[in-house]
DNA sequence: AAAGTCAGGATTGGATACAATCACGACATG
DNA sequence: CATGTCGTGATTGTATCCAATCCTGACTTT
């Protein structure tokens, strides 16, 4: 339809990722092929293909002649992922920081405001989007492209569950303030402080989404 | 056609991944799926979910229209790729080793003794599957699932060129005595020991691997 | 002669149609 | 009444066919 739409199938890939984590569809349900590619207007062939890329992401997972079921999440699995991640951040950051300029920290700090904008509007989506820029941003000045990628996937895990991190209020001020502490360590050059802040939010993140978890869901 | 194969695409993903890792399709080169897909005597589709797996374990690369090329490593990426490998590699063992008792170490050891038969057999596709069981069995041990399919991924994207270490003589002797090392530090339970020889090792195959890159390839 | 343009062929992207497999429930049987 | 078996419908897996895009080479134009 439109003439910049690239390969009409990574928009399939974007909108069921988007899907995915923002809980639309949520974690175990079964994806059923037919009636998702007629509600996004494609056949089941390039459906099937985004959802192979999500298995790779681990977003879901699939059983051969039965098919693909949103992955869940149990405490375990969520403790994992927060573990890599604080592996593999402190890398980022601690590869990123020495070799940042002052202009790139102004251009995080406008993604920054970008976060408050969102959280102004109410905007859950958005949120998420300009979240996962500014953080990604700092990820990203590294020059490791592989670094990021597997953030991305241990990000993307999470996703599933980080929408209702957002949905609270107190939870957003307590985000504002830690973002605000990340960018002053940027600001001043201090890669420890950098990660440190960053460990912190980390582990609120984790400790608010397993609340949510073990609550959630009495049994099975 | 046999009764135990399950989803006749697992098939071919497992057949494109070796051909790709023992250079039978080589870095570089363009996957010409029709010709692929006759030549597995399947169609293209199950060809492309393949090809799309392999994607996102960064064994192929894909540009939208063009299709799907084996993916081509500079020293640049290596580098990275080790990097993240000894950052992760060092976490699973430190996880694994305290847990791990007389029989563990036994089984392990016998991985490693069909190592040392491949390697006399001289089978470079046993040698490679050996080599992997060897390592991942430790790396396993941790009991972190993620963690592990980190590390796949990551030796996956290396596996392309890994091939060419094992075809020299001498490199082979050099693994078989960093694997003992390996063992017997696991056998007295000293995790940074283990730690260490793993980090021997790995630093001996990238810069075989590393050097391969630089001279077989003058241009481009 | 050099550079831009355009057709033809080749290759990939996607849709439809058919085959294989599985889940669920009814029924028979102990 | 519990349990095993079988058939039917639904869902996934694969092949074939058509459309969209790209690469290559020759031709035109300056």
């Amino acid at each position: 339809m439109n003439a910049k739409t690239p390969t009409a199938q990574e928009q399939v890939t974007a909108r069921l990722r988007t899907e995915i984590v923002t809980g639309l569809l949520p974690p175990g349900v079964q994806v059923r092929q037919e009636a998702l590619a007629a509600s996004y207007g494609v056949s089941r062939v390039p459906l099937r293909e985004a959802l192979k890329i999500l298995e790779g992401e681990g977003l879901v997972q699939y059983y051969p002649h039965r098919g693909f079921f949103v992955t869940e999440l149990n405490v375990e699995d969520l403790h994992e992922i927060y573990r890599l991640r604080g592996l593999l951040e402190a890398e980022a950051i601690a590869q990123a920081v020495p070799t940042m300029h002052e202009d790139d920290v102004e251009a995080i700090e406008s993604l920054l405001n970008a976060v408050d904008a969102a959280v102004l509007s109410g905007d859950l989506q958005q949120l998420h989007q300009a979240n996962r820029a500014f953080h990604f941003a700092i990820f990203d000045h590294a020059g490791l492209p592989r670094l990021s990628r597997l953030l991305h996937q241990l990000w993307d895990a999470t996703d599933v569950y980080r929408g209702l991190y957002f949905q609270e209020e107190d939870h957003r001020d307590l985000i504002a303030h830690e973002h605000r502490g990340i960018l002053a360590a940027l600001r001043s050059g201090d890669a420890a402080a950098v990660v440190e802040w960053q460990a912190g939010h980390r582990q609120h993140s984790e400790q608010a989404v397993s609340r949510w978890i073990s609550g959630a869901r009495p049994e099975s």
